[in-house]
DNA sequence: CAGTATTTTTTCGAGGCTCGAAAAAAAGCC
DNA sequence: GGCTTTTTTTCGAGCCTCGAAAAAATACTG
């Protein structure tokens, strides 16, 4: 069951506190540290100036407006970069791209890679994802502190402990344990993280005005995604990243899935699936890749013409509506967000969503359910876990203060 | 922001773990709570003899098995019943019933009442409630400890903070706040929960084993509802109780639902929706209210002749086949109970449940999934209310030992 | 039946942590 | 240069948990 809290546990959790607070805030002083954590004064200045000791957190320049205020000056406190190093993955359709990344959050070596994921046998595909690191990793160039933790992002389906990808629509291959192989390769503690999951943490950090407690994060492109934050915690499923969106059933024994099934939401709303409505053919024809371009010429078409095209954007805003519709059933209307190529089509999605909705009982209040879109999902997904892979150095390692400390007594 | 853990936090923390273990396990001895807990000997001798003191604790006598083993016994500690009481009240269609729980978890007082609440207008639906209440509170017969919180369920939606329901079948008014209602008239904290919720939190409480960390607890009954239970805890909306099973869509613009739309779950599964498929009613004809008496018939028919009755059953168990599927593609497989008066008809609805949810991605492992059914949900519901009340004056109130303790000196 | 072994519970001192108050530091203001 | 204001550090007090040892309560053993 759940474990008593013990002594120790307090320091842990303060200086896990104070870590976050800098993460997010940028450069507080101790004062509104003091202020945003409810803790004395007198434990944020023995827990920053601790953390100083070991190198995690710097003091900052005074920098900007030299203080108009009178009295003794704030003085900010910032992340020291060289205090950590992070390695972010993104694997997707026929790409991979690398970066790494400091304590305090700048990209300072990337690569990127074009490979044929659909047709790649397992062990090269791993061996890619290694190599690519691997080479990130010995670049003399590359001057870092120790890199503390690894986040690979994958389209697709991983295990809700973030281990293993359990399915992919990139690649035919099933049930690769990314988090094992990686930290076995390197010795570094890694994850495997779900796509969309990753853009709601990427949403959250870059907006936490809109997206702070519950917001819906969707992927619009060749398959249907979804993440979801519900009281400021990212959803997952009881065994899986869960929140397959795309595969809730939108009209029974309906249009053919990717996933092989029928009626899902993803065969009326995926790019296959406008695509092959757009194109008037059977709605059991096999699901084909659409390259963007196409995709955006498609709607270019819809926009000028009220044909076929229009047509099959309708109605894969109707399915996404009454998708939804379930969804705020479940959960309650919350802020949404489009991501992915075909969000920059949502002008022409909207209209058949909004009315699909508002036939729901999550939908009273379609007025005033909001969208937002945004085209690129890629950068979303580094970001995403970036943040994630640096949180986890922030509260997993940094927070229980077993560092060195071996320096000597040269302290003031 | 989360705020910092304080030093008093602590001892709080650890109290409420000590009497959170007593209630679960009965008459745990100290060496068994400090096993659970993971805190030291120490710590839960200091915490239990303060329990004790302040009367929130009792030493249970040896009792049974003279103890087997040798060394010194092992001596159980028990929640002390006259510590506290709490008070249930369960509304639901025509009928109003009240319970006195004591500290201990047991029944001292109860009353039921018929009433037609469906034509009730607000004051005096509101008035019986609190007459109910008045009446157990001030029977002489009564001794019992100060009443410390009052749990009420009712059949609807309720907000996300339990304070007010805000919808319900059992009566045309919206928008009652309950729980200030009654905290206003009685002087004690008190809250308005969901009957599927507490549901959840009963069958959580009655077989932890089948019932621990994820299940769903579906309301088969006039309306559908649900309970839903992830990573242990209850789940509920942003704004509303939330898990609007019922409510999902299962085929647009289908079936006239109760809610005045189209196509939910509930148009075909809900007992008035089975009843109207069974007398070959149109989709569109109003809901009409099903005795229990008259669906034990109906099922009974079905079971009986392979007729309009059995296909009616079917068209139910194919909406909630599909329904959960999409819930599953959402948070994953999990246990399900089924609970209400056509949980008893869940042989005829199994079959085609099972094929429906075969079809949809969520139910890649059918077979695995398992239900269980309980007919009567009153009981549970009940019995939901008092563990959330009596879990309340464990966490909220006592944890915080800001009790008496003016006694004096005569300590040991 | 007295002594010994065993197990549970309590006691006691040590070590940490947070807090409030006061002191120190670092500015601007007059 | 002295005064005010604000931030940060220092210091002692008060809790809390922990480990070790003592005390308590029983069964076993010869």
């Amino acid at each position: 069951m759940s474990v008593g809290i013990r002594h120790d546990d307090l320091r842990r959790r303060n200086r896990a506190m104070v870590l976050s607070a800098v993460r997010r805030t940028g450069q507080p002083s101790r004062t509104e540290i003091a202020a945003t954590t409810g803790l004395s004064h007198s434990t944020i200045s023995a827990i920053s100036s601790d953390l100083i000791q070991e190198g995690i957190l710097a003091e900052s320049k005074p920098s900007e407006t030299a203080s108009l205020k009178r009295g003794r000056p704030q003085v900010g406190l910032a992340l020291k970069p060289e205090a950590a190093a992070v390695v972010t993955v993104v694997l997707s359709l026929n790409f991979l791209s690398v970066a790494v990344i400091d304590y305090a959050g700048q990209v300072i070596a990337e690569e990127q890679r074009r490979l044929d994921t659909l047709t790649m046998p397992r062990d090269e595909l791993i061996g890619e994802c290694t190599a690519i690191v691997r080479r990130r990793l010995d670049d003399p160039d590359l001057d870092v502190g120790s890199v503390a933790r690894i986040a690979m992002g994958i389209q697709g389906i991983t295990d809700s402990h973030a281990r293993a990808m359990l399915w992919s629509p990139i690649t035919p291959l099933t049930d690769i344990p990314f988090a094992d192989i990686l930290e076995k390769e390197f010795g570094i503690p890694a994850t495997m993280e779900n796509d969309c999951n990753m853009m709601a943490v990427a949403l959250q950090w870059r907006d936490p005005e809109r997206y702070r407690d519950n917001f819906i994060a969707i992927l619009l492109s060749h398959g249907i995604g979804m993440g979801l934050v519900l009281k400021g915690e990212l959803f997952t499923g009881t065994h899986s990243s869960g929140g397959e969106f795309g595969h809730m059933i939108h009209r029974p024994g309906g249009a053919l899935c990717r996933c092989g099934r029928r009626g899902c939401v993803e065969a009326y709303a995926g790019n296959y699936a406008i695509w092959r409505s757009a194109m008037k053919m059977s709605e059991d024809a096999e699901p084909v890749d659409v390259g963007d371009a196409d995709m955006r010429a498609l709607a270019a078409k819809a926009r000028e013409t009220d044909g076929a095209e229009r047509e099959a954007y309708r109605r894969a805003g109707e399915a996404l509506g009454f998708g939804l519709g379930s969804l705020f059933a479940l959960i309650d209307p919350a802020p949404v967000a489009m991501v992915g190529v075909s969000a920059a089509a949502f002008d022409l999605i909207e209209p058949a969503l909004r009315e699909a909705i508002a036939q729901t009982a999550g939908g009273q209040h379609s007025k005033s359910i909001s969208f937002d879109t945004e085209p690129n999902e890629l950068p979303l997904i580094r970001e995403g876990c970036a943040i994630r892979a640096l949180t986890f150095v922030d509260q997993e390692i940094f927070a229980s203060g077993v560092q060195a400390r071996a320096g000597g007594k040269n302290v003031a």
